[in-house]
DNA sequence: ATAAGTTTTGAGAGCGCTCCCAAAACAACA
DNA sequence: TGTTGTTTTGGGAGCGCTCTCAAAACTTAT
């Protein structure tokens, strides 16, 4: 059933050249209708099924794309942005016609045999790297050194030659806190996001503009750095907790979702006590008795403009690093307390 | 920095011929130390990459394997499971040098996109497909139509001809269920899995083995399908309450936390009211103010193994299908009641 | 009917590697 | 020193496609 047959073998029982039958399978124009006709009917009947390393090879593309995910080991299970953006480049490849190549770089030693692979040639057209933290920079260095086209996903920290898709990650945070100003808390803490990654600075940066521009003061007691896990949004919490916050602004929903569980246990009622904005709003995971305000992401944009920009980088050249910012919405639910007042 | 060199280059600069720098490269014994040295030297400072096609085409061999993930669009979001398998999948290919190619099938049209892709010659040595529902039958039927290697992640429906990994679903349910009724509980519910999938059917008949061998009726009243999301569980949940159950076994930690969501929203309380044993324990994905009892599975793994057994079917061609299970643990939380008696 | 233009087709030359086979180099032994 | 055996090396023939270029077939206009 599936013997190797290959583009001659059609060629000859289609009474044809091997190169019309090429022609035939790249809709390439200047082929006689009933040839195309008589060829595609011969492709069919036998199951024929081009080699794609032949193709590649003679046409230097191999039409693959590799996504790069730098991550501790335990972020890919935990946050759920991760899943999130790996389902939006693998839809976005499948409608460009890409296979999508995962690389779950989780350590140095990982590191080590990707690179390798990941920059060998005839394997990957272009990649997307996830990143936003200092040590990615290397990954995306690298990239560029083998002449690889690379879009990032998230504001790396050095961003002039390279392009990014982002979000407005300050504005966003502004308009969250300024919220939670608007509706009179006075007392507003954070939970940041690792202050080592531009995320979390953007966020830290939103929430500090707020506050200032709005004229409240910043009590450093109230700002706890998170590292996007629940469990770390209840710890930052706990810290938090004596210093009497009367809202938060935690730079994930998963991190709301700690820093909550944190508040119930010590008997805060939300939003009376203590009102809670997350980031995030990813679709399906709302895993709490109490619905999230928060900040939605639009990460299935995420996805589809990265492949697009990188299809572009790679069908057109190189042309000069796009960088393009997301909208981002306010979502107003229960934890904030809007609907109370 | 990276112009395109070719093996020859590398054989003319290091004074030797093609053939000698391919063994280099490939690790072949019959090399001379001192040649090996120098040919390696040169390759260190070009630069050089082997092109992957080239490779490839000659050896028909792709070192590439594929990841199918048949899900509704929303299950990729919702279920920590494809995360966890995705991810322990990645990095098992990883350690075997194979690249993982990412393919998800949310949609009949994404199947009519994907099928050529996979199928296609050169591109895959084998695939991996996660599995259990009726559907995912004719994808599996594809790839051993056109000759793919093959492995499942869970025991597919027709499971004769094909190698799978799996976890003893019905013995795990059974555990679990087991316990509850050891613990004194009398009118145990359960929330299921769709019961069109293999892991939906064997954990109802862990649940039913277990409710007869110890004696107790099946009241059909407490038994409700759930989807595996939280919101699924949730509503199968309001079903169950007015029927008064002392404990629910739910067939994944999500679902239990969706069903205690609701518990909670009528006033019982957990455990004293009401028992609940999940099924998953990923690391983690802790979201609950209280710890769940539940049976742990070792998504890990599945990974390992999976790709384990399709490296050794690739290289070493087809040998009667293996089926391997993998055993399950039952973690005793706080939900279970079990510390409190 | 013929010339000029246009469309369709086929042949050839790669793409950059692997793998087989035979030649060359080296060792070991009589 | 020659003979045999072993290790190391090089060259050739592909792998199955794409792509250029020129020839063939078909149009259209004169």
């Amino acid at each position: 059933m599936a013997t190797n047959l290959t583009l001659e073998d059609i060629a000859e029982r289609a009474g044809v050249s091997r190169s019309t039958v090429s022609r035939v399978i790249n809709d390439h124009p200047n082929v006689r209708a009933d040839v195309r006709e008589r060829v595609l009917k011969v492709i069919q009947i036998t199951g024929y099924r081009p080699n794609a390393a032949a193709r590649t090879l003679a046409s230097q593309r191999s039409w693959t794309i590799g996504l790069i995910l730098p991550l501790s080991v335990s972020f890919f299970f935990t946050d759920p942005f991760y899943s999130h953006l790996t389902k939006g480049i693998a839809q976005a490849c499948n409608q460009h016609d890409y296979t999508l190549a995962l690389f779950l770089v989780g350590s140095k030693e990982d590191e080590e045999k990707i690179f390798p692979r990941v920059s060998r040639k005839g394997l990957l057209d272009g990649v997307i790297v996830q990143s936003g933290h200092h040590g990615d920079q290397e990954i995306i260095g690298h990239m560029i050194d083998v002449n690889m086209p690379v879009v990032v996903c998230g504001r790396p920290f050095r961003s002039d030659n390279v392009s990014y898709i982002d979000i407005d990650n300050i504005n966003a945070a502004y308009n969250a806190v300024s919220h939670l100003i608007r509706l009179g808390r006075k007392r507003i803490g954070t939970i940041s996001g690792p202050i080592n990654s531009t995320v979390g600075i953007d966020r830290m940066e939103g929430y500090r503009k707020a506050m200032i521009e709005r004229g409240l003061v910043i009590d450093e007691t109230l700002v706890a750095e998170g590292d996007f896990t629940e469990i770390g949004g209840y710890y930052a919490m706990q810290k938090l907790i004596p210093f009497k916050p009367d809202a938060i602004f935690a730079a994930s929903d998963v991190m709301a979702l700690g820093a909550m569980r944190a508040a119930f246990e010590a008997n805060l009622k939300v939003p009376e006590d203590i009102a809670f904005v997350g980031f995030d709003d990813f679709p399906n995971t709302s895993f709490s008795d109490i619905q999230l305000t928060t900040i939605r992401q639009p990460v299935g944009q995420f996805g589809m403009h990265a492949v697009e920009i990188l299809v572009d980088l790679i069908e057109n050249g190189i042309n000069p690093p796009r960088h393009i910012i997301l909208d981002t919405e306010l979502i107003i639910r229960e934890t904030c307390g809007a609907t109370y007042r």
